[in-house]
DNA sequence: AAGTAGTAAGCAAAATCCTGCCGGGTTTGA
DNA sequence: TCAAACCCGGCAGGATTTTGCTTACTACTT
């Protein structure tokens, strides 16, 4: 059996579609020493979590693919103990309410500081530990569950490797922030990026990227 | 003559090796109106900085090609009117003295609130609209102050692509991370990684990675 | 000493990626 | 409406990367 690590090195998992939310938050909280991982892809993130996996995750509500409501759900379906900060932009609070009662562990909502974050992410390793700890004293019941529901973000097995696919993640949300930087000019992004216009269509394509999302 | 733009449209040039800080910090900053562009190699910046282009620099101290404090004094050498804002990792007192003494607008030292740097760079927006103007009152001097010198930095044609040397850079900081958490452990960290052994081994060798450095 | 497990690397076939050349489509704007 | 400037993606040769096999070494264990 694999110990659990200490609060402070538990990884966060950050998701979000928001491009400028995930970097910038990312970005504050490794700062502050906290291991961040992030995903603009709900999908990715379900590929990783398992039960028995240390981790937090920070997730936005309303993202493209799926509900971040959902998503909470499937996460503390795979293992309860991983605790889920859920983000609104709305100050919603009926909202927070059903978020909470479905177990959210705490609830955020835009703008919000980035010590809050901080602060409640610290909380929230706090927290996994405790209830890991708590529960292997019971009884290792906690891990397992659930067994894999049967949702649509089961880990369908991807052949894709994990280090490629944060690698490409990470290549994605770089010429995601170049375009949006350039506000959708593929000229000025491969400028800036230094790479040939033809390599850049290229990427862009294997990407699903399209400029149009990011016109002025 | 071209007449020097409102404060909050002067250009913002981010110089930082640090892909994470790259990324996150220019969202940030664009996110808040600045308009913004980053550069992981300080050539690429040098060949736009040129006297009488309104902008302010925002750079690392420490970097792989250039130092920081070197890039200073190049650009302030081309037009001194250009604010630069100095970052570094370590609180280093001696050294914000040099930075400062030697023209910095000002020093920032990580982690910083990206609030602070916004309010830096603001101040720094201000600050060049001012010096440009006193100076155009009395006489344009502050322009063309030296011409080109003949440095290093002129622009040679610089090989990698930034993209690349960042996704390659992201790439290498996982697998140590990852090796790291594995106590130097091939095994385990091919197992965590999902990959194969014989491709880890390659993309080791690549980086430069020992697992000695990360031995128990 | 034999057996087991973990590591490093050479080889090379197969899979991918990079990117110049090129033809064709769209926008902008004079 | 024409020109200039952008943008897209097929094609394809060359460059790189991936990765299974294999050989060899080292460190423990039994």
């Amino acid at each position: 059996m694999h110990e659990v690590p200490a609060a402070k090195d538990i990884k966060v998992y950050l998701v979000d579609d928001d491009r400028g939310m995930v970097s910038s938050t990312s970005q504050w909280l490794s700062l502050s020493g906290i291991k961040i991982q992030a995903f603009a892809d709900p999908t990715a993130l379900m590929k990783i979590v398992k039960p028995g996996h240390p981790c937090v995750v920070v997730s936005d509500i309303r993202m493209p693919g799926i509900n971040g409501m959902e998503l909470m759900k499937l996460i503390i379906g795979r293992d309860r103990a991983i605790p889920v900060i859920l983000i609104t932009g709305h100050g919603d609070i009926p909202l927070a309410v059903e978020a909470i009662k479905a177990g959210a562990f705490e609830f955020m909502s835009k703008p919000f500081s980035p010590e809050d974050l901080l602060a409640t992410v610290k909380r929230a390793q706090e927290h996994y530990v405790q209830a890991v700890e708590a529960n292997s004293s019971d009884n290792a019941e906690s891990n397992q569950s659930v067994e894999q529901s049967g949702s649509e973000f089961d880990s369908q097995d991807n052949q894709e490797s994990d280090l490629a696919e944060m690698v490409d993640q990470f290549e994605k949300d770089l010429i995601c922030s170049s375009l949006e930087r350039n506000k959708g000019s593929v000229s000025k992004t491969m400028e800036e990026l230094n790479i040939p216009r033809r390599t850049l269509n290229a990427k862009m394509q294997k990407h699903g990227i399209s400029r149009a999302q990011f016109r002025a």
